[in-house]
RNA sequence: GCACCCGUAGCUCAGCUGGAUAGAGUGUCGCCCUCCGAAGGCGAAGGUCGCAGGUUCGAAUCCUGCCGGGUGCGCCA
């Protein structure tokens, strides 16, 4: 799938070439000037810059070889050498009948890291962006015809382990699993609830907080569960079986899935085989009594610490576990990109990681990037809180969304025709879909402020608003099909259908761009637009009462094909369309 | 101290691989429902793009230095 503008390009550059100029210079993009033309073509200026020549000149000529193409309505040279392009509308005709979404394989394969969940902790409103973020670039980059393997890696393996298993011990909660003695095996039923490790693990952070000794008793404990004590392996066993169904069924009301679900300990047997292999490599260091990598480069303006493999009480960090898993990756996947959807406040964590990957070459052909992101703010400018002042667990965020989405549609009397149950379906659907376009609109590195009744709305740039675009024309296209109405392909006849018809050209490009620079923002601007664009085409246009048969065929294909390409958009941000509302 | 991210309309934010008159939503003010869902459409007002230099024919965009906010900086994740 390849839209106009690239087609467009794509001529472009064949005439900067037969002019002798580079290629690169004929890329053909939306016009900033749409009450001059539909797309422009800047190149001529950069050509002249790097030939020393006249750019109107060299514009001209350009010009002069695409007037000869019949896909241009119009080819005009603007100012110091713009080339302002109209396309015919029968090319616009003839491609909107032929757009569709298959995505074409382009036979690479990443791999998507996020979630940045923890085994015995529930979730919270940190961990919203990384879900929605990170589920909206899976579902992008397989749109784009890539092969992608997403993965939650569960921090599963550091302290907080420790932590919990030396706070169970102190309650004498289970001291099966601390008898040295015990051969097993141990039972199956787990000797905590999924709630009981929400109330635990606050309890033992703050008693190492509070507490040096029982610091140290959690990194011993952390030390002896790596080292393989069978009792405190089987615990962590029922930590993470009871912790994966609770996140399970959080992630799933959110709608996002993982492909794995892998964590720190998953990789814990490539860790000693790698850590000899680096070692072999030379690019170890003992500091301090903790083997290091040193990752500080030539030209480095800021400092950068040594990446810490082993600590000196013989625990391992997450940066160990985190390049065991590229080599994990490397071995399952071999994929072309790794790509990490993380708070920003990790970059530097990453930049250690990835140099010492790249400098060990256990990367394989994977580039390795992190797509960071920014928090999520309360009104105050500050990290979110509650009322009270302490975290927000994400269901509970849900359940507020829910709540408001349904207090709107009341007061606006949106749905007002639908019984209990599927009310209330709705209702969780918008609130989500509120919740997951405020957070992707956004650029993905500035933080944002949490507006609960600004995301609610129904008017402005909302996910409801888009929502209740797409169920308005679902319900003209339902009349359609009741009234016995054909649909045929779209045909441009129209100021609005025109924009409308360009606009939905452009949904490869936006997807593109969208990959590109790893930003949702795109698509959401995108949608936004493309249900403007359907508005004034529906405010201007008779379709179902247009008496003219061919032309209410062609309209209602136009309907037809917007709905398509904003549920698609809205499908990669995440968003359902309900039924009706 | 050093580094990274950010500073654009009253408010919330796009735009940042340099290009024409800097955009959107919201708010404010007009106009448009005898016609398919007005949660809409059309229009107006609103900005020294943090400040100062520099590169360039051309800078919100690139470079340097300041100012302001956020974040990070070897044995947490």
């Amino acid at each position: 799938m390849s839209g106009l503008a690239s087609e467009l390009s794509a001529i472009a550059r064949q005439a900067f070439a037969a002019e002798g100029l580079s290629e690169s210079f004929g890329q053909v993009q939306a016009s900033d000037r749409p009450d001059l033309a539909q797309f422009q073509c800047n190149g001529a200026l950069a050509a002249a810059k790097s030939a020393k020549a006249n750019p109107r000149a060299i514009a001209q000529k350009v010009a002069d070889r695409l007037k000869a193409n019949p896909i241009f309505a119009k080819v005009e040279i603007a100012g110091p050498g713009f080339i302002n392009l109209d396309v015919a509308d029968a090319a616009l005709t003839e491609r909107a009948a032929a757009s569709g979404f298959d995505p074409k394989p382009n036979g690479k394969s990443v791999v998507i890291d996020f979630g940045g969940a923890n085994v015995a902790k529930p979730m919270h409103v940190g961990h919203l962006r990384s879900s929605v973020i990170g589920d909206c670039l899976q579902r992008l980059f397989r749109a784009n015809g890539w092969h992608v393997v997403s993965d939650v890696h569960l921090g599963d393996w550091g302290l907080q382990m420790g932590q919990l298993i030396s706070e169970i011990g102190h309650r004498g909660i289970a001291p099966l699993y601390f008898d040295a003695d015990f051969k097993g095996p141990y039972p199956e039923q787990s000797p905590v609830t999924m709630e009981d490790l929400e109330e635990i693990y606050p309890a033992a952070s703050a008693a190492c907080k509070a507490d040096p000794a029982r610091l140290e008793e959690a990194r011993k404990a952390t030390a002896d569960l790596q080292a393989g004590r069978p009792g405190y392996r089987a615990l962590w066993e029922h930590f993470f079986a009871v912790s994966k169904f609770g996140l399970e069924r959080e992630w799933g009301s959110l709608g996002v899935h993982f492909d794995l679900w892998k964590g720190e300990a998953s990789v814990e047997p490539l860790i000693a085989p790698m850590i000899a292999d680096l070692k072999a490599r030379g690019v170890t260091e003992v500091s301090e009594g903790a083997l290091v990598v040193p990752v500080a480069q030539e030209g480095d303006k800021k400092e950068m610490p040594p990446l810490i493999l082993i600590k000196s009480d013989g625990a391992v960090l997450y940066g160990t576990t985190d390049l065991a898993t590229i080599v994990d990756r490397v071995k399952e996947q071999d994929p072309d990109l790794i790509l990490y959807v993380v708070d920003q406040r990790q970059h530097l964590h990453f930049e250690q990681v990835f140099r010492v990957a790249r400098k060990a070459r256990i990367n394989g052909k994977a580039e390795l990037e992190h797509a960071g992101f920014g928090t999520m703010n309360g009104t105050d400018g500050k990290p979110f809180k509650t009322r009270a002042g302490g975290v927000m667990k994400l269901h509970d965020l849900i359940a507020t969304m829910t709540a408001e989405a349904a207090k709107r549609m009341d007061e606006q009397g949106i749905a007002k025709d639908t019984g209990a149950e599927e009310r209330a379906g709705i209702a969780r659907k918008v609130g989500l879909g509120a919740l997951k376009f405020a957070d992707l609109s956004n650029f993905r590195l500035t933080d944002y402020i949490f507006d609960l009744e600004r995301f609610t709305r129904f008017e402005g740039k909302t996910g409801p608003y888009l929502q209740y675009a797409a169920v308005r024309i679902q319900s003209i296209l339902r009349r359609a099909g009741d009234e016995g109405h054909a649909s045929a392909p779209p045909v441009v006849r129209s100021a609005e259908e025109r924009a409308l018809v360009l606009q939905l050209l452009a949904l490869p490009e936006a997807m593109a761009a969208a990959e590109n620079n790893r930003a949702p923002n795109v698509l959401c601007e995108y949608a936004f637009e493309l249900a403007q664009k359907f508005s004034r085409f529906y405010s201007e246009h008779h379709i179902l009462s247009e008496s003219d048969e061919a032309v209410r065929a062609s309209r209602i294909g136009l309907c037809e094909t917007t709905l398509a390409a904003l549920t698609k958009v809205l499908d990669i941000l995440g968003i359902e369309v309900p039924e009706r509302m």
